[in-house]
DNA sequence: TCGGACAAAAAGTATATACATGTATGTATG
DNA sequence: CATACATACATGTATATACTTTTTGTCCGA
């Protein structure tokens, strides 16, 4: 028997953070079948209804998929909107045709500093893993991209090749995204980023400041900055789109 | 007691069709209270849990907000996203706390350059209405806004006087935005930029494209430059709470 | 071996009931 | 008159129960 955090939410709540959370960690592993409705009751000791709930929230939202007589599936990477798609920065290059290289600067493991740790809302000081990767757009680089993983979500993300994989692809495939936060800016380029990015010091450059969360637990904190000149942020939203 | 169709679907659903059937037809007009769930239970002949989760799953939709201990009530028009809603910077600078003001700088109608009617996907050249305004936030200049409005739906956005309405507010209350698309780059302030914002030429400034469509029209066209040390654009985004 | 009957398993729907929580309002009391 | 309390009513949550619908696998007989 399992028992649900002792927390001020509701029950279907904990429930739907609980499944969310066996799928960010890989325990329940993308290609097999979830327990089925009667056996979380039996294992979380709470009534069916209130799974069911919790399921049928959670399909609506995107993570699941579920046949009526067979089960329940985590659901295939969904079709992400503009907002979350705008640093996927590979496939953007890709699909204007061009060529996309990585080169990695920094792959580490580190303690946070005070002002991090205070970003990935931790009780308490633990490491977390750092990486500094520079994108190339024919050779030309457009984007000096920094990121902060949680190693309880993402454990052996300093392990990975990302000059192989993006670490975009790679954290969209190990962990969901339930939450964004977008914070974009425009700074004069610093001298190391100026260095990297092969531009002018106090050079305009964007700068996109981005936390994700799995559940209620920050997973990445980036920060992305793309040389001013070469590179803008495009989207296209249509409202008009609801059940 | 009214009979619901005798279709074959859930009878949640038929429940939703009748809630919003009596809401579009005006027979539950838009200021007063619907009728409570134990209303409903009586005059529908189910049980509360179905009519529950047809209110709730209205409610998600954005169809209606509802209140406890108060009642259930029609949802104002479009509850906006956080990327439609990103350059009312009026409503931003007063939610703040800080002090709005702004001055109009041009305000006319004018035949659009060959670039510009393209833009706006016209077939031939017509003249538009443009608007150049400066807005402050307590005396401090921001951002320097740049419109091209669509003359065919506004046809008189040149004789408002928007230091006293924002033309945001006053544009989303003439038309309906069915579409939006933003470019969003990191550019030097130019000369005139510079001066208007009280900032050194060659700064960095924040840069927004901004097209707007009322259905399959485009309707306005902005270009919105923010000090870059006075301003960036924020966002936060939850899959799981829409749609 | 094929095919149908049957059973088991899984999600989907519907109800009755209970209690929790938030809001408005009337009423008694100081 | 004002405050506190009681009450009614609204939505929110949780459970137990029952039945339906769909899929899948199995067993048995022709």
């Amino acid at each position: 028997m399992i028992t649900l955090p002792d927390t001020a939410s509701p029950l279907y709540e904990k429930v739907k953070d609980y499944i969310l959370t066996n799928i960010g960690t890989g325990k329940w592993s993308k290609d097999r079948k979830l327990p089925s409705e009667n056996e979380l009751v039996a294992s979380l000791g709470v009534s069916r209804m209130t799974v069911h709930r919790a399921l049928r929230e959670l399909t609506a939202a995107g993570f699941l998929t579920r046949l009526q007589g067979v089960g329940t599936f985590i659901a295939p990477p969904r079709p992400q909107s503009a907002l979350i798609e705008i640093n996927n920065i590979a496939a953007e290059i890709v699909k204007r045709g061009n060529r996309h290289r990585s080169e990695v600067l920094v792959l580490e493991t580190i303690m946070p500093t005070k002002e991090l740790a205070l970003s990935f809302e931790f009780p308490k000081r633990v490491s977390i893993h750092h990486s500094v990767v520079v994108n190339f757009e024919n050779d030309l680089p457009v984007q000096l991209e920094e990121r902060f993983v949680n190693p309880t979500l993402i454990p052996d993300y300093d392990k990975q090749d990302f000059s192989k994989t993006a670490t975009y692809d790679y954290l969209m495939q190990k962990t969901p995204v339930t939450e964004v936060e977008h914070i974009i800016s425009a700074i004069p380029a610093d001298a190391e980023t100026a260095r990297h990015l092969g531009i002018d010091v106090g050079a305009c450059c964007l700068f996109l400041h981005r936390r994700t969360w799995t559940g209620a637990v920050v997973a990445t904190i980036s920060r992305l900055t793309y040389a001013g000149s070469r590179y803008s942020l495009g989207s296209r939203y249509s409202p008009s789109k609801n059940s």
